[in-house]
DNA sequence: ATGAAAGCGCTAACAG
DNA sequence: CTGTTAGCGCTTTCAT
């Protein structure tokens, strides 16, 4: 693997001229360039990034930070993050996290050492401590997803208890009184707000909150599997649920069927987020949408933002908060329900 | 920040010490050890990652070119190539090339010049030549999913062929006489094969290639609906489709119930892929399988064996096969026809 | 327009 | 066990 010094020398020329070519070329006369171009193709020469970042002391690579790659929202907020990290020439450093505090701080640590431009972090769980960490090293970042009203940075999101709160008043008013919840893991704070939402729209409504009514999922297919077939087990079968994702909201669905009951005659269900496939499945998922894609666009152009004016004291930080939106489709019951009161 | 020898000043040690903490801490007494240690935290002193790399000439990064992160089957691969590189203390750049050569083309030069360890190169579109760049630059990689018998790399894959021949295979079996096929992007190698698979079935079994009952789609939901709705239009409708992928193939189903027909009872769906929601759809979807997390991880395994020994004098080759299995479920119709037949 | 040389932060001989 | 020092490959000032 060749150098630049070796092409410098091969070319009859300094290496910072080899350099120039490289990074000024408005600063090269046409013949020089040529020649230089030339024997850079004939051996097949690679600038060495790493020596390019040390003398510069940036890189062109960003991290995102995502808790689970196989829930079909993230490859979505990755898209859009890597739609305009490619358009910036940079890469992006993907990693995993699962939903694992643990792993997400080691990652941190990797990160910080490969001296990143900056940080998407997805639904993190890091503690303000760490997060610190990362101001510490003047590393700019952007959260998405979760809202932290107490903390002052740049972050995208949508509201949960809201959207939580939305879909339950609409179950309630498509005529549900006992309505379940399925939560996701609820060391997550946004599972938190959702399960805040649907308990502040059932008793805004003068409903009773049932314990039992309320099962702890684990944010997949599974979790909503065995969620459901645990209400089902109940005296009084709920008559809808709100999961709090699609992922167990679809789980919960395939519970019911399985059962030989019927959705949504036999139990409603909604779910949140609107994957793709939520308009796939039968019947097609009642659900909250959030523009994820979009959320992933904008939190990656916040990011570049800071990026390129990092030297700035350090600017406003923005918080822009996206509106989640009720898709009404099959799985509420809505049109049934609504034939059924007027009949 | 602070760098290594700001931390040997304060800690009154030589650079020499400060970095054997960090790399061989075997080599260090215990008293220096922890006074090294503490000054490092006090300073929150992190070791820059570029400088070693270029000190040691060697990253740990490995780069993972997949082609469209919305087709759940690449989470899956890219959660298996993750599992182990995490566990090797490795980072993973994710590269989504979009089914384009182009893009795929234009990072292979990012990544070259970030000097990865090595590449997962996933349904790669790149040609012989490309493939020459990397190994001239020493740098290990193998290729995910397309079996090209010309090139002697480390490669895991399906047999395409093998595959599509017998879900169409499975198609005639159960009856059907008119079995259309939507196939992928015919650019793509692997579309080509299950194309060819498709075909060598039904002249095998002595029927005739119809023209008409060849449409191309594009891999995604969208292709499928289109493809389906154009052969539903036919004077002689197909009994059976053959979707190139799970995707489309859910798309294909979504078409023939939007027009008010029954799957399988009046056209049969199968798909390729066996992703999670073949699965939850309705009716399930018959496909074939292939174990593609599994894919990755063996993927993965492989590529760090070709790093770590890379000085030797480059060793064998190899060229995983992994059986692609038929996945019998609902929409193709089995049962339906089975008691048919027996009536 | 071009060259010489310092320096980015780290590792690993080598010497003690 | 520890320190000194020569690179790793590049960019950029400062001269010319």
């Amino acid at each position: 693997m060749s150098n630049i010094r070796e092409v410098a020398k091969k070319a009859g020329v300094s290496v910072a001229t080899v350099s120039r070519v490289l990074n000024h070329p408005e600063s090269v006369s046409a013949a020089t360039m040529e020649l230089v171009l030339d024997t850079m193709n004939k051996m097949q020469y690679t600038p060495n990034g790493f020596a390019r970042s040390l003398a510069l002391n940036r890189s062109s690579t960003i991290a995102l930070l995502i808790p689970n790659i196989l829930n079909p929202l993230y490859p979505q907020i990755a898209k859009g993050v890597e739609d305009v990290a490619h358009q910036k020439g940079y890469n992006i450093l993907l990693c995993n996290t699962e939903e694992n505090g643990e792993k997400e701080r080691d990652y941190l640590h990797m990160l910080i050492e490969k001296r990143v431009g900056g940080f998407i972090l997805t639904a993190s769980q890091l503690e303000n401590k760490d997060l610190q960490k990362i101001k510490n090293q003047n590393i700019p970042f952007v959260m998405i997803g979760r809202n932290m009203e107490e903390i002052d940075e740049n972050m995208v999101f949508t509201d949960y208890h809201i959207g939580a709160y939305e879909i339950t008043q609409h179950l309630i008013d498509v005529g549900y009184r006992n309505i379940a919840h399925i939560t996701g893991s609820l060391n997550q704070i946004e599972n938190l707000q959702k399960k805040k939402g649907y308990e502040t729209a059932l008793q805004e409504a003068g409903m009773v909150l049932r314990s039992e009514y309320i099962v702890e999922g684990n944010n997949e297919i599974e979790g909503g599997y065995l969620g459901a077939k645990k209400l089902l087990q109940l005296k009084k079968r709920p008559q809808a649920i709100f999961a709090a994702n699609d992922l167990m909201a679809i789980g919960a669905i395939d519970a019911i069927k399985t059962s030989g009951l019927n959705v949504p005659g036999d139990v409603a269900i909604v779910g949140f987020d609107d994957i793709t496939m939520a308009s796939f499945i039968e019947p097609k998922l009642t659900t909250i949408s959030q523009p994820v894609y979009k959320m992933g666009l904008i939190a990656a152009r916040l990011l570049f933002e800071s990026i390129e004016n990092r030297q700035q004291e350090d600017g406003f930080k923005q918080k822009i908060f996206v509106q989640p939106k009720l898709m009404v489709r099959k799985s509420c019951g809505h049109e049934d329900r609504v034939r059924e009161i007027f009949n």
